[in-house]
DNA sequence: TTGACATGGTTCGTATTGCGTATCAATATA
DNA sequence: TATATTGATACGCAATACGAACCATGTCAA
């Protein structure tokens, strides 16, 4: 028997999350091992898809990466040591600075994605074509809502 | 042993990865901070949810973790001194060391999993009950493929 | 039986990560 | 103009994860 609850969605709800944390953790292990292949934190690995295909401040990047400023001042640091990143200064504010991709990392990024095409492949690949654009779909609305 | 886009559904599976991917990210946000507001790391709540229904070796643990045997041994050690766990010789080995949930511990993960159910609802309410569910089945189907 | 090797766990030293606190420069507000 | 507030950085600390080194126990072959 599974754990007591509360009253509200008895199982249903419970038993979709322990199929979506376990896949959610499979997700992070197949991605912080080609962060180890490529020496990228998964961290850093998030921070250059954010960056994709946008340029941010600071501040604006440890929002989206839900992290303190000193924390992503510290990997920007890094990154940009490594010639992944590159700084600017804002235009409108003289104190903020963009952080945006340099031509290397954008290669990174997408040779990462290729990575993680292939190995997150025996996953996806349990699945018909149908049925990967039917679950796509779900998790899309689910982002949706929860962003929105 | 495919490259990235050959005749397999070409767009498709990466468009997938566009959605798994940030789900994923989400979930661990989420289970992260359900963590912070109980001082656990991700990686201690990944832990018990391990030991939920199982008592593991050391090696055992790692293996399931992704991680070596010193990480586990020195997260074992933190959190037996917070209680949450116990060792106990094993007794087919004498090396070895069976870890296990305390009661304290296997409260914790209950509390744990309330709150995240609580705290994921806003992602899984978006869809219906069948859709949900039909989620959960595609999830697992993956999860299967991949372990098996 | 006795070596030699393998396995299970722990300890130690090190690098990275992320946070709180404090600080400085630039902006906003009164 | 004086006083916050905001954007970013520097510093110190705790947790995490690893490799290397180390014991104790188990296994296997000669």
């Amino acid at each position: 028997m599974s754990t007591q609850k509360q009253n509200e969605t008895p199982a249903a709800g419970e038993s979709l999350l322990d199929a979506l944390v376990p896949v959610a953790f499979v997700t992070m292990a197949v991605l912080n091992r080609i962060g180890a292949e490529n020496d990228l934190s998964l961290t850093l690995i998030r921070l250059l898809g954010i960056l994709h295909d946008r340029r941010l401040r600071m501040v604006e990047l440890a929002h989206h990466l839900g992290l303190e400023k000193q924390t992503v001042s510290g990997l920007i640091a890094r990154a940009e040591k490594r010639g992944l990143v590159a700084r600017a200064p804002n235009a409108e504010d003289r104190r903020a600075v963009d952080i945006f991709l340099t031509s290397e990392g954008a290669e990174l990024i997408a040779r990462l994605r290729a990575q993680g095409h292939q190995a997150l492949a025996p996953l996806t690949r349990s699945l018909s074509a149908a049925e990967q654009q039917r679950l796509q779909e779900l998790l899309e609305r689910m982002l949706d809502a929860w962003h929105g």
